[in-house]
DNA sequence: ATATTCTCGACCCTTTTAGTCGAGAAAGCA
DNA sequence: TGCTTTCTCGACTAAAAGGGTCGAGAATAT
């Protein structure tokens, strides 16, 4: 729910790919510094983002990454969701463990985070990394 | 948005002052113990809360803390608030500076990030502290 | 006086996050 | 073949955030 500094980064590098689709492999040193990204530190992160079924890299003179579905077709939830797991609602996350909830597991603040969360996520799936791709500025003559 | 370990603490305090809201000022010592939070950490989250306006504290033999307002005027979202401050969203949170930003402050994420925001505090706000009282076990005969 | 309870600032430790680096492996090119 | 490019992998470091503790002082009641 609440997306690092790393997250974002992977999101959009992603938009960054989406961008340039249909353009072949792009390069991670293009992405870097596109999307203002440290270089090493994305290289990293796109390694991660590999396992995660959306992206894929091929390596030598013509490599680089790019994406194995339409960007319409990826939601920011699907992303948000690797690269960070859903979170264990059910259980209250104020309570370090069930064993000991002042409040007996019949918790209030339960039902108050699971609702935030759905909420956040309906936007999250909702969202697909196409809506975050600017609009090309229109040409003009 | 997110909420630390120590914002859920100083909410769960508030809601065990409400508990016992009637029954004059509540010890430190008796909330820490009753909401399972370590009782020095619980002073210093106590002592910030002061600040808010929602609670005060009186020294002494009969000392403690208490609300000033009733439970049910006291929203969750004003206690967020005065804890994190509302992040500043209409600058896009993906962007180190805001004149470096690659989307060129035309970025599709400063949308996003602003309506999850407002989505997290309409729940937070229609929230309020009573809602998050344990119902008393009805009295069986 | 004295016991109680909040108050204040400094302090410490652990975990998370951000970011870097060097060497190696695949892919293309000459 | 050998050279260049580009991804790949694991280890590593640095900085920040978060969680939690402590001692001494100040108000309040008996």
């Amino acid at each position: 729910m609440y997306l690092t500094q790393r997250n974002q980064y992977a999101l959009r590098a992603i938009v960054e790919l989406a961008r340039q689709v249909g353009k072949g492999p792009v390069k991670v040193s293009e992405i870097a510094k596109a999307q203002a990204i440290p270089l090493r530190f994305l290289e990293v992160i796109l390694g991660q983002l590999k396992g995660s079924g959306l992206v894929d890299a091929k390596r030598g003179y013509y490599g680089g990454y790019f994406l194995l579905r339409q960007p319409e077709d990826i939601t920011v939830g699907s992303v948000v969701r690797f690269l960070q797991g859903e979170p264990d609602l059910k259980e209250c996350q104020s309570c370090i463990s069930n064993r000991q909830c002042p409040f007996e597991n019949n918790c209030a603040f339960a039902s108050l985070w699971s609702r935030v969360n759905e909420a956040v996520f309906n936007i999250y799936d909702e969202t697909t990394i196409k809506d975050l791709v600017p609009d090309e500025p229109v040409a003009r003559f």
